[in-house]
DNA sequence: CCCTGCCTTGCACACGTGCGCAGCGGCGAC
DNA sequence: GTCGCCGCTGCGCACGTGTGCAAGGCAGGG
């Protein structure tokens, strides 16, 4: 209803208005400046009649923008969604401003991505899917800005790299599956090659080999309730069913649980044993009861946290945060 | 690995390198300026040697900052999380960049978010979750920012407002359940009162109410799976338990679904028929197959765009989107 | 040869802010 | 009365970019 100019309100009116100078009305927005008590409580009233709103954008020209990337491919996916919503509250809580770019998973996607964020001078780019070129990666850090990923390949140096241990879960999983008594063994995985996905599935194929016990191994598309469903329709239509099944994700096993049951009449866990990864919400829903390993989202974001706070400590060691088993009824409790 | 300092490369560094002017860089990285092909071949060997990226904050000072600010609550909930999905990718696509802010629902939590976008200088506002209070949203609009609200309460002037029918939902909902045959009706709403949900509940107890059949109401927390299995076990504890029931969200039916299924021994759809709202990815599941209402996200987003396009129309009136019905197995076909 | 018009280029200003520096006024101590 | 100190204030520069303006170079036509 105003018929003032549809233009953002600058310091300068305010301190015009408040009848000072606009060093003033900086001050009196800036922590630990030195104002008179009169002056602030002039600057702060003009302020209000006027709705002057601080112009963060000038103040990151000279000093840090405080903006914070975060890259993510599937972004439906539960535990991208969860994932993005704790760094999001626990970034804000530290007063960053949270920049969003949904990608794809390909390396060109998350070049362009990354080109995103030098240009608004991100304080640091946190990629939680795709994985950049390692050269592009230097250009960041050449820059000063941070760069961290979150379950992506270890290989690039430089940048921080933190994640679950796949590899520990990927062996307990067997240990669960065998210690249930299940007899012909087979791993869900996904032909996407993701780093965090191929690890799990090596891990529990390596620790069944070593204890002299084979797996059947089924790769299908990328991570998703109906390939999941494919299979499950891929592992029964042959002989050797086997009776207890890993599932390198969540929505992998979800997908199979409810094809080995209705389309082939599968009991669980009397007939089948089914383990997941992630523990996302609806493992825990009464169809499922899906026993999962759960990621420590919250220790993700902490340590994502602290190295914001520490950048030296940025070209430290990979972290790995160990995932925790969650027990459900999807597999029969071991013989003791 | 590189010595060079950690700062930002400047346009300036790369006219020195180029043996230019600092007006020739930043003409041969804007569209339409005139540079010869020569100085732009140095230049943009110079900018890839240094590793130069255009400083969008800087650009944004003098013209639009290019930026669109979602406000959002429940960000794990699988419809939020598309519907995010959705817009950033559309919002990407027209050369938008995506700040998001995760909020709680209530007002002050609002608050603090639109005030971060007016520091933000974003173009405009996209509010998917809360309801900002009026005076700010004045604000926003007299410092000539843009205020989508979606899904939201529509009293508010000033601000772009789109959404789905919910009341045409809720009356849809009512027919389906009497054509499957249905005797005795309930409605799983929530109490917190948020406008969409509040409105799918209105509309279906009004129709009913026309047709002069009874609806038992049942109101649990937000909208979530367990809140879902709350109301199961509300209406089912008592006598005269509903053969047919809306659920004014998904979540509240799969929930409600498998309380009926384990705890109460119900088969649907044959002794109950349930309705669903939003069509989330479960919803389609083989163990669940409700029928439901699919929220137009893609439509919705076509109408972001646009309103952004043309910010001339954005106090035009409410835009209403109608959702489409999608059925599944979890209500009895009707008789014909 | 001169004039005109076009393409290119550098200068300088503007955008909105934080802060260093100097100045100013008040106040207490000698 | 004078000196020194301290709290506050305004000036002006810096941050990195886009662009209007004028000037210069060059080609083409008369």
């Amino acid at each position: 209803m105003s018929d003032r100019p549809k233009t953002f309100v600058t310091a300068q009116m305010v301190a015009e208005r408040a009848g000072v100078s606009r060093s003033a009305v900086s001050r009196t927005f800036t922590n630990g400046a030195s104002v008179s008590e009169a002056t602030r409580r002039k600057v702060l009233e003009a302020a209000g009649a006027l709705g002057y709103h601080v112009n963060h954008l000038a103040r990151g020209l000279r000093e840090n923008s405080n903006i914070v990337c975060l890259v993510v491919a599937n972004l439906t996916t539960p535990i991208r969604a969860r994932l993005v919503d704790v760094l999001t509250r626990r970034l804000q809580a530290v007063g960053k401003i949270i920049m969003i770019i949904n990608t794809e998973t390909d390396e060109q996607s998350a070049a362009l991505a990354l080109r995103q964020t030098l240009n608004y001078r991100a304080d640091a780019t946190v990629v939680l899917s795709g994985t950049p070129p390692a050269s592009l990666i230097e250009t960041c850090l050449a820059n000063g800005q941070q760069v961290i990923l979150i379950n992506r390949d270890e290989r690039l140096v430089g940048s921080s790299n933190l994640g679950v241990d796949n590899a520990m879960a990927g062996a307990e999983a067997f240990f669960l599956l065998q210690r249930a008594g299940c007899q012909r063994l087979a791993v869900v995985a996904s032909d996407a090659r993701t780093a965090s996905l191929v690890e799990r599935q090596r891990a529990f194929v390596a620790a069944a080999t070593a204890a002299g016990v084979p797996v059947t191994t089924t790769e299908v598309g990328p991570s998703s309730y109906s390939e999941g469903q494919i299979a499950a329709r891929r592992l029964f239509g042959r002989s050797q069913a086997p009776d207890g099944v890993f599932c390198v994700t969540d929505l992998f096993a979800l997908g199979f649980m409810d094809t080995a049951r209705q389309e082939f009449a599968l009991r669980i866990p009397q007939d089948l044993c089914v383990i997941g990864f992630d523990d996302i919400e609806q493992a825990g829903w009464a169809s499922y009861d899906l026993t999962t390993f759960s990621q420590p989202l919250d220790r993700i974001a902490d340590e994502v946290v602290e190295l914001l706070q520490e950048p030296d400590q940025a070209d430290s060691a990979r972290r790995v945060i160990e995932p925790m088993p969650v027990w459900r009824r999807s597999v029969r409790p071991g013989a003791h």
